[in-house]
DNA sequence: AGCCGCAGCTCTTCAGCCGTG
DNA sequence: TCACGGCTGAAGAGCTGCGGC
């Protein structure tokens, strides 16, 4: 003996002798129902509820090497960005029995340091977000051989992928603009080190600019962490390169949201005299006047996608390399 | 021999094997350091390093009966609310060497399901929001004896809690209120099966109105999944009741903002025609026009006290019953 | 002081038992 | 004779507590 554990600590084993079966038969009782009579079964059940029983998940773990549990990184919860993303993923692991645990991480270290975690808790699966990753955890990932997900990216996955083009949904933000009679359109972008989903944005508005004959210099990057706040600093910057700008693009409502509430403490006119365009389709975009126009990511489906990728590779179907392309559509609001 | 598990599974005894020493020392090496001759750790840390060696944590866990994670259940990340709680959390265990994982439950059976998850990994204690639990989980947590805290409760803890007393919150708000000069003051609260940090904070909000000799039946409940929707539904439904309201209480800051909102789509001014109170000091606040007078409860505090508590009670010190009173303090911006 | 061997944590895989048709 | 349904026992899975050298 070792441990100096609490004798009452309720196992496999002391539901097996309440119940007068071996702990095979509760171990069968509740992996593979179908093996046992449905009378034992009953009783199994009956006796585990009672003493309050929950089989230990690292034991089993260990002796079975396989997991229910499918580990997620989500960077940020400081806005409803990922909160469809989050749901679409819990709805759709619950269907199929499995658990999801969830880690925040603002910063690639702090990333790496959660899928360390998971990793040390022999997790199904991993699902991280963008394609932006420590290249240690990379080659630990490989290693390990933990199905892993990226989400919101489209192409070149690590392991397997599921978004939409940010390329595609800037441009066709962008033509609607033009087609709307908008002529010196801004861009607002993110400084710093952030994820290519936002940085591969810029090369796009220029080309889909230029196309149409139009100039695209007017290109501003505001701090990621700045939420509302970069909206007065954008449209400050945006108006110091051109004082007539009469439209902007915005990397996510929630900056759209700040310049609108700026151009009302201007007392301007949206979208008479300036249009302005966001992106995710946050719950605000649809409830502050006027609403936005913005990109519709369908994250919802990109939750629910991510995890069938991972719990198929788990269940033996599914090959690294797949990729699926969930797609987005434009809400045309009265912004822009 | 029973699993056909890759031989490439690289495991304490890989590493011990490899770098020349007994797999007790590699053990010894990563949980109590100052055991191992500084050579010998240096050795086995880049031979692991090496191999991509991560402890299975399953298999420590099941040997200690100890575990270095912390699950917290969140009720929501459809708005910013629980961001600096979720934030105070993580800074906290990482000084500490702990992990935190999350699971999300919008509703009690969801909560019970997350609960039952982090029983069965065994880890080492579990935050929660609120003090309204299912029975049967309630029992479960009894009968582990895992440590638990409730968050953003005030009295009466399950077994620990840290938070504040919405009570005194809602006097302090509504007395500011009264102090200003309104009189025809209403009050929004959620309606249907809400957590108490809700529900308790209407006979509070009477009281203190007939302490001050007003009336108190301007009290209209919405729906909590309404977010900035429910703002217009509880303007329309105090209207109803009293056309001359000048002053509304709301829930959250995002009721308050859909007030604003709809202020703005009616012609209102605001803090002029109406003055807006709201709750929890949420970024949005301070980023519209006018900024939101508001209710701030010290969440990131809240959230590294409920760590150190199930911290301390892990490491054998600490004791059932603990409560900290983190308190709160009112922003006042120009909304009232 | 620094390092190691043994036994054991709880569960699951697998082989096999026993009685029946 | 064998197949099959319902159950069981032995042997680990990878790690750590403890005592020994």
């Amino acid at each position: 003996m070792t441990k100096l554990r609490s004798d009452e600590t309720v196992t496999m084993q002391s539901v097996a002798v309440a119940a007068g079966v071996s702990p095979m038969t509760v171990s069968n009782t509740f992996r593979y129902p179908e093996r046992v009579q449905e009378e034992t079964r009953q009783r199994v059940l009956k006796i585990a509820a009672e003493l309050g029983y929950i089989p230990n998940h690292a034991a089993g773990n260990l002796a079975s090497g396989q997991s229910r549990v499918i580990g997620a990184v989500i960077p940020s919860i400081k806005n409803s960005s990922f909160y469809n993303y989050v749901r679409g993923m819990q709805d759709h692991v619950a269907t199929e029995g499995y658990q999801l645990i969830l880690k925040l991480a603002d910063t690639l270290s702090q990333e790496a340091s959660a899928i360390r975690t998971f990793v040390g808790l022999r997790v199904a699966g991993i699902a991280l977000v963008g394609d932006e990753h420590e290249s240690d955890v990379k080659t630990l990932l490989r290693k390990t051989g933990v199905p892993v997900v990226e989400s919101w990216v489209h192409e070149n996955p690590f392991d397997m992928a599921v978004g939409y083009s940010t390329s595609d949904a800037t441009r066709v933000i962008t033509e609607l603009l033009i087609e709307r009679g908008y002529r010196r359109i801004g861009f607002v972008g993110y400084q710093g080190d952030v994820s290519s989903r936002f940085t591969e944005r810029v090369p796009t508005f220029k080309q889909s600019m230029e196309k149409a004959g139009l100039d695209s210099y007017r290109i501003f990057l505001v701090d990621q962490a700045d939420g509302f706040g970069a909206g007065p600093k954008a449209l400050e910057g945006l108006c110091a390169i051109d004082p007539d700008l009469d439209a902007i693009v915005c990397p996510t409502d929630i900056v759209a949201a700040g310049v609108l509430f700026e151009c009302g403490r201007r007392g301007w006119k949206v979208p008479e005299r300036l249009a302005i365009a966001g992106w995710g389709d946050y719950e605000i975009a649809s409830e502050i006047t006027p609403g936005l126009t913005t990109v519709q990511p369908h994250s919802y489906e990109m939750g629910q996608r991510a995890m069938s990728l991972i719990i198929e590779r788990a269940a033996g179907s599914g090959a690294t390399g797949m990729m699926v392309d969930t797609g987005f559509h434009i809400v045309k609001r009265a912004s822009a």
